[in-house]
DNA sequence: GTCTATACCCAGATAGAC
DNA sequence: GTCTATCTGGGTATAGAC
């Protein structure tokens, strides 16, 4: 527990995520991993019991830092709803590190079921929770679709506009994404 | 070219599609589709040359039935465009062999480039150009989004709805998802 | 066209010295 | 805690007989 190495392992932490936001789970190797941080690749376990178990304490790293940043937005007070939608998007298209798809791809397909209890826990409390809590205020119940319902809802339709390589999507702007999923097509 | 090679050709297509639509192009093993089409593995190299090239050609399979099953939706009179999307939608719920979200992932990243054209091109005419046909003709022109644009959003809505395995979203009706899509959130 | 045998590669993980 | 050396296992693909 002495500093040294926290220091080293939040380092590989750092790095790990880079990669596995970057390139999905699969595609990064543990070799690479290791490259990137100066170290040899046993070393790694040294330090982490599987390369799984590297990539959940990387989501651990990125959900708090999510959940704090949506935290942070809604309870900042807006004119509307779509405001407060346009500022989330917008803070998640700058500052999250990659890939909607490919990380839920990653955490549904990828990753073991011994995880995966884990994960969603990690999820729900950094991103659907805080867009749950937005709609059970902003909209009326009864309502058609649950809190919940509309929190998974908003990300399969602005997943598309946070992959970072995706030529069409990527200058539509956050209005008209918050406006498509507010109000529909017409 | 003589039949018995068509057949056991076919026999193997169906057989690899049934396996990379449920576990993906990844966890799906050249081993396993040769077990499954009761041949050897080697024998797979005889009729493709690669695994990547068996992936193409199920997913020009799929891809003329998915051309033509839209087709002839849209091509039936419908009251509007509401109706429309339903009825599209519910086809591909009890038609499309699996996991749009999965399929849509291996396209983008576990094939290589060499065959990213081919495969865009049959996914645009079989799965968006039909879907663009139907909004320039429901919506009014201009509009705040492109048919194209449309489409592809289309396809990002209903996604979640079409894994089988989504336990969450499958007992959501096509009216309700479809209103989503048309009317937004309000 | 189908087989057996096997090459070849790359991955994750372990053993054990230092 | 870091290293070198290595194990183990899986995968795709090829060679060559039948």
């Amino acid at each position: 527990m002495n500093p040294e190495r926290l220091n080293r392992k939040e380092f590989i932490l750092y790095i790990a995520g880079e990669l596995f936001m970057e390139k999905g789970f699969q595609a990064t190797s543990t070799r690479e991993i290791a490259e990137k941080s100066q170290i040899k690749q046993p070393n790694l376990y040294h330090h982490f019991k599987t390369k799984e178990d590297i990539y959940v304490a990387v989501l651990e790293r990125l959900s708090l830092q999510v959940k704090d940043g949506l935290e942070t937005i809604i309870t900042h007070p807006h004119r509307d709803l779509e405001e407060c939608l346009i500022e989330i998007l917008t803070y998640l298209r700058n500052k999250h590190p990659a890939n909607f798809t490919m990380m839920s791809h990653d955490m549904t397909f990828e990753i073991s079921n011994e995880h995966h209890a884990q994960l969603y826990v990690l999820w729900r409390s950094a991103y659907l929770d805080p867009l749950e809590t937005l709609f059970s205020r902003y909209l009326p119940q009864p309502h058609r679709f649950t809190p919940a319902e509309l929190a998974r809802h908003f990300y399969s339709v602005i997943a598309p506009f946070i992959q970072k390589d995706n030529r069409f999507n990527q200058e539509v702007s956050a209005d008209n994404i918050i406006h498509l999923f507010v109000h529909g097509i017409l």
